[in-house]
DNA sequence: AACTATTTATAAGA
DNA sequence: TTCTTATAAATAGTT
């Protein structure tokens, strides 16, 4: 939509690519968040640069749409909340499931935003393996290779997969509490 | 963009809103599908229709991107590849990472598509007590209430529940994965 | 579901 | 890179 009519492919030149790019993204977000605005929807958009780099547009939030969108998908559940629909106690379980829902929500971007770390947790045996495998190969070669990691670089390393593992697991129970709550306010409630 | 411009703000008449929805949404669509072409990138888009069903577009696909996404976000991945990237092994690990990477979203999407269940997990002990507490409740008044669960639906909710957490727990398992493959193919490698 | 009058997005160019 | 502008594309209102 310009000086001309491209064609739908590749750019080839990096430099155009990135302008491009650029350009486009905006433009892309923008109308995201008019589709958001006029329809009153929920809406996220991901995009990973040339380079690499992830830019993200969320309405109300990204968190929330992305777990509301995987749940849903794990489960079949919008096909789900179809069928349920026609039931006449729908309506004051939509507002108990939305209100749970978004506190789901809430924990769910408490924990993406979260800054400090919990204690750590527990190395599997497998992975210890690995670890002490890989220190023991290093000290036995000594310095100056590239590729070599220090004793402290190695329980640095440690220490990050630890607290890795941490979030994941916290990731891990709101998803199952989630699940769970929406469940129950749906079916049983 | 039409006969008259019009305010940003919600389409207030129900029906000239799911007009709106339903032509922007193929527009907002295309334009990603024309980003991931040109550009030669990643996307992910996801909207809930004003009537709740889920709409997505992915390039290559949602899950691999929200995954990604996901993950990035929570451990401030993008941050350290960037830092990283100085690093004279930075190519070669690029490539084992991305192959890596390429598996894990290989098996995400398995799991997502997958029909069959595998055989069911045990119930918490609190969920059983949670269940069987309101399996009690119910059969006590009998029939005639609408709220009113059936034995055999609630064997069916049970199911449900423990076919639903098995899901969340291969996710979860692929997840680990995926996070502790990242970190050892950029950082010990 | 098609059709335009217009608005908006954007490819090149400065 | 940011601004400009000619043109392509999207779409609001109409049929």
């Amino acid at each position: 939509m310009g000086r001309r009519k491209i064609e739908m492919e590749k750019v080839e030149d990096r430099s155009a690519r990135q302008v491009t790019f650029s350009k486009r993204r905006c433009g892309l977000f923008k109308k995201a968040n008019e589709l958001a605005t006029l329809c009153d929807v929920d809406i996220a958009v991901i995009v990973f640069s040339p380079g690499g780099k992830a830019f993200s547009f969320g309405q109300p939030n990204v968190y929330s749409i992305t777990n509301r969108f995987l749940l849903e998908q794990q489960q079949g559940f919008s096909k789900k909340i179809t069928t349920r629909r026609r039931s006449t106690r729908r309506r004051s379980q939509s507002k108990a499931f939305d209100k749970l829902n978004e506190q789901v929500n809430e924990h769910s971007m408490e924990l993406h935003y979260e800054k400090e770390q919990k204690s750590s947790i527990e190395v599997s045996s497998d992975e210890k393996g690995l670890l002490k495998k890989k220190k023991q190969g290093k000290s036995s070669s000594s310095s100056s290779d590239d590729d070599d990691l220090s004793e402290s670089e190695m329980m640095k390393l440690k220490e990050e997969l630890e607290s890795l593992k941490e979030k994941v697991k916290e990731r891990i129970n709101v998803m199952e509490a989630s699940s769970t709550l929406m469940m129950l306010s749906n079916d049983a409630f």
